[in-house]
DNA sequence: GTGAAAGCGCTAACAT
DNA sequence: ATGTTAGCGCTTTCAC
């Protein structure tokens, strides 16, 4: 160690540490030293000595997925003030993945994970993970009650574009589901079918996966009954750009003869070339609250888990209102960033 | 160690890390008191002690930028079957984060970075890392001559788009660009350039920053001229997305009074409810290439630098065609995939 | 306030 | 083919 050109050994460590027991002479010079002699702390000794890395890991369904990226991105700035790293994981929905990855970040010594795709894997990544405050879940609401999460109020989102819909005099609304073990989707569909029902409309609901795949398919049916829904809710914005396509291609004008809206309000979203009716989440947000909420529990083992529900944001744009000539009028997701 | 449990102490470690020298009936032993054990273990202390841990850093200027997620999981994806870690590393463009995060992870004992948005930042980040041989650069070409890389053949690319507007009959083209620094702008401008020029036609070129902001303006500033362009080329997707938002709002019929093409064929660029004629790079292929060539470097101090050029495919869709009624002719990106 | 010594859990020669 | 001996570069008691 550089202690040879200055005084100690042990003692640059505290230095470096800023730990409050040392004299200010000696850190003065023990500082100057260090970087005329172009010193490089080992990270990795550090985290074997004191048995922590400054690194977390971020669990994704799908990082190709555009709703993730801002997510990772917020994670990611705060990061790296913090002078700390976010290795990506791409569970694909998998619980092996998830916990192959689990288990292999653990060894490297990661200090905790942001899981923002909590699924199938959800047991099998709390098992490996040991210690549930080493974790926090956003986006997707766990089942187990013994862990952090911040989610947003999904039901409440599904409730707002259900009851605008309702307002826009439609009566038949028809939705494309996630898959069944998304808590998102449910309750999406929870608040969705419970504005409709209590405004006297009916629901049709399809299941899908998160993926535009089902659309054609969903729509054709939709479409092939006597007396077509008139709304199309698709799980997330894909989904609804999909069911866009679905529908102009069958021959409807959207917002004309069908309206379309979806969640999540993501870039796209408002930059397609007509811009789409949606309920957005506050990504940012949620990614900055999940990161404070895993760093408090990872450093204090008193802290108490916290759980948190973000309100949701509806952005009616073209797909779905006619009196709405210029996108000018929704504010893009940038503009919400808060 | 578990080593209490067997044999011996370091014939674990030859055990585990597969080294050749060992026996057939002690190796089996081992494993055997391995799983039984539960034992795990640890990746700081290997690491610490081989010098090299399983991690490599992705540079990237901004992630939530729809190009980056794709070559991000490609790279996320053939990295996790190797059991390699990537930390995702916002530049943001800005060297001194660049910096920032090459010294705190090379600290951190990262094998190799893989460098998608090499700009300002290219010298000091070469400077930092001081082994050139510990980098590839992907997407944008360095200017350095001494560092492997993986970019498209832009100037190709923008051949392909200039030959395919002349032969739609287009002869003033406008061209908003991206930042001076950025290699990919350029040499798109130069193939595109040649092509007009060499069909008869001529070129309109407004600087802008990879970003949809300067679109509006652009665009208003073009159709000014007496003589307005009929085609508009953004430098990428986001950008002819803007482009055509604001050509529209102008009350311009796109593709019937203008034509619109981006670059890179993201996403949203067939989902878009007009799909958009673009250009568009080989991701996947860009992400696993380069990353095979940065551990091959790492691990084979011997291995030459490798420089590659991959082709791009121009994707004609509704926003320049007029007799393309459907969107099925147009490959979407995961058919592309390879 | 500072130094000395003992590891953290592995890998890497060297010896057997 | 296996055991022995040193470290990797830091942090952390524990004395002084």
């Amino acid at each position: 160690v550089a202690a040879a050109a200055g005084v100690s050994a042990s003692t640059v460590s505290r230095v470096i540490r800023k730990h409050p027991d040392v004299g200010q002479e000696t850190r003065a010079r023990v500082l100057g030293v260090v970087d005329g002699l172009s010193y490089r702390p080992s990270g990795l000794a550090r985290a074997l000595a004191s048995g922590r890395s400054p690194t977390i890991g971020l669990l994704v369904s799908d990082i190709a997925n555009p709703f993730y990226p801002p997510l990772a991105k917020a994670i990611e700035q705060r990061c790296r003030k913090l002078a700390y790293s976010v290795v990506i994981c791409n569970t694909n929905d998998d619980p092996d993945t998830s916990v192959e990855y689990i288990e292999r970040l653990l060894a490297q010594g990661v200090e905790g994970f942001i899981h923002a795709s909590a699924g199938p894997d959800e047991n099998a990544v709390l098992a490996a993970l040991g210690d549930p405050r080493r974790i926090v879940f956003a986006n997707r609401r766990p089942r187990s009650t013994d862990v952090s999460y911040v989610v947003s109020n999904n039901v409440g989102g599904g409730r707002q574009l259900g009851e605008y819909l309702i307002a826009q005099g439609h009566s038949l609304i028809a939705f494309l589901s996630g898959p069944p073990w998304a808590s998102s989707s449910a309750e999406r569909l929870t608040g969705l079918a419970g504005a409709v029902e209590q405004g006297g409309g009916e629901m049709l609901v399809a299941q899908g996966d998160f993926t535009p795949k089902m659309a054609v398919q969903a729509v054709t049916t939709w479409l092939e009954r006597a007396q077509p829904p008139t709304a199309f809710v698709g799980i997330n914005d894909q989904v609804a750009a999909a069911i866009y396509v679905a529908l102009t291609e069958s021959g409807l004008a959207v917002p004309d003869q069908a309206a379309v809206a979806g969640f999540d309000n993501v870039e796209f979203a408002w930059s397609a070339a007509v811009p789409l009716t949606t309920v957005g989440q506050r990504t940012e947000t949620m990614g900055r609250r999940a990161l404070d909420i895993l760093l408090r529990q990872v450093r204090n083992p008193t802290q108490r888990l916290t759980f948190q529900d973000l309100p949701m944001d509806l952005f009616v744009r073209n797909t779905t209102d006619l009196r709405r000539p210029t996108r000018k009028e929704s504010p893009t997701p940038s503009e919400m960033a808060q």
